[in-house]
RNA sequence: GCGGCUGUAGCUCAGGGGUUAGAGCGCCAGGUUGUGGCCCUGGAGGCCGUGGGUUCGAGACCCUCCAGCCGCCCCA
């Protein structure tokens, strides 16, 4: 099983809980920057919702769900995508009430019925973000930036970020026919799979990897050659904002994302660091899906982040992450049943005071207990035995400071670790 | 869904038909009657991924399934 871990057995070193809550509140930071809000979706929804939204025609809802019949008899899905339930809850609340533009983030999990590979899962997560309401260029090229933004608080540097438009309903039929018919003499030459694109969904054949269908569709006809008046522009002003903003990116002719309801803005970032799975991100433009999902017509823009293939990307690269500072100020190691009873009173005071404090559990011997301190990087041991409690004081050892031991009286030691471990907390 | 490679201790891996399956790291204990890291000594820990088959004998050979990895497909 895919677990995340607290600590590593080695290997595979991006499975850690510490790793992932870094990276997701690197997340967290920069949506709310850019006035972005959390929605969190239920890991379910019925089965239409997606078959609408995502279509039918496509991989994910024709072969990639898991679905299932629930009690009632109601076919129930696991989300495989996380904007379909984004647009459900944003009709079913009727956030459009709330402002015209709302500005949403999540971090969720999705699931697709896929072979498993390294940075390709049946679960894994996704970070994104959706802007639904605005048919402006400028928010497409905010969206986008965001998720730069993040890859590179992330030191992802090494991205390329690939851009086309899909066109819309007006455009698309247009190009689609023209494609056919740049395709229908070469389609001999072609995999089956291409073959089969050229009936059910044409601009799939321009993202084949096989060298054969690369090589007939090398001549054909570009997509943004054939946009409408209306999408022309918006793509025209999209790449204006961007050049404006210094985001680099690399038109594509032949990018085609797996969803039906993109329109106009497509784009995916891959990072060559990472092999067969390199895309990390990507997302696009969808002005007919609240619509399609039963609302009026309202214009959408959004991406989804792999959180696995960015951790699997830092490893690849060598980058660290912040992690959060897991080991205990203190470690409270007792010698005998009487020392014992005082030390769990200390070691309740010391973790009211919030100070993360550990204790030597199962009566171990001293060097067991200083041991574990050690491992557990401990800052301060607070030593209690026979001789302490008499005396009503404990050693406490300072490992940040040599060793240094002194005692301090019982009633004293909270305030005393508190007041020496303050500027450590800070830093 | 398709093709290929790999599954032996917690981790990384050796053993390639013949007694009680090994190493390093990690873990535990001792060396210090109450003091961490370094060092030394000892110990625990394995139905050799699963189920079947071949054989006098299988961790090794064959098949099934499962899992991981590398491609394809797809996508994050």
């Amino acid at each position: 099983m895919n677990d995340l871990l607290p600590v590593s057995p080695s290997g595979e070193g991006w499975r850690h809980t510490a790793r992932w809550r870094a990276v997701e509140s690197i997340f967290r930071r920069v949506c709310l920057q850019y006035g972005y809000r959390e929605i969190r979706t239920p890991v379910m929804e019925s089965t239409e919702l997606f078959q609408r939204a995502v279509g039918e025609g496509t991989d994910i809802v024709s072969k990639e769900m898991f679905t299932f019949t629930d009690r009632g008899g109601r076919s129930m899905t696991l989300r495989p995508e996380g904007t379909a339930p984004v647009i459900r809850a944003y009709l079913e609340n009727k956030l459009y009430a709330d402002s015209p533009l709302q500005k949403l983030y999540y971090i969720t999990h999705v699931y697709r019925y896929e072979r498993g590979q390294k940075g390709r899962y049946r679960e894994h997560q996704q970070t994104g973000v959706e802007a639904i309401g605005s048919q402006d260029p400028a928010i497409d090229a905010e969206v986008i930036t965001l998720a730069m933004e993040f890859y590179r608080r992330l030191g992802i540097t090494q991205t390329e970020l690939l851009l086309n438009s899909v066109g819309c309903p007006v455009c698309r039929p247009r190009y689609r026919d023209a494609l056919r018919e740049y395709a229908r003499p070469l389609l001999h030459s072609m995999s089956r799979d291409n073959q089969r694109r050229f009936e059910v969904n044409p601009l799939r054949m321009l993202d084949s990897k096989e060298e054969a269908d690369r090589a007939a569709m090398k001549g054909a006809p570009k997509l943004t050659e054939y946009l409408c008046e209306e999408c022309h522009t918006h793509f025209a002003r999209l790449q204006e904002y961007l050049c404006a903003l210094e985001v680099r990116f690399t038109l594509n002719s032949h990018l085609v994302r797996g969803f039906d309801y993109y329109t106009k803005t497509a784009f995916e970032i891959i990072c060559p660091a990472l092999g067969a799975q390199n895309a990390i991100g990507g997302g696009g433009r969808y002005d007919g899906l609240v619509e399609e999902c039963g609302g009026e017509p309202t214009p959408g823009i959004g991406f989804g982040i792999g959180t696995e293939r960015c951790l699997i990307a830092l490893e690849q690269l060598g980058i660290a992450l912040p992690l959060e500072d897991e080991s205990p100020i203190a470690f409270i190691a007792a010698l005998g049943e009487e020392a014992k009873l005082h030390a769990i009173k200390l070691l309740h005071a010391l973790r009211r005071a919030e100070i993360p404090s550990e204790f030597g559990y199962d009566n171990r011997s001293l060097k067991a207990q200083m041991r574990l301190a050690n491992r557990l990087n401990a800052r301060f041991v607070i030593m209690l035995g026979e001789d302490e409690v008499r005396q009503g004081s404990a050693q406490i050892k300072d490992f940040h400071n040599g060793g240094a031991q002194e005692s301090v009286r019982l009633s004293e030691v909270t305030d005393w670790i508190f007041r020496k471990a303050e500027p450590h907390a800070k830093a």
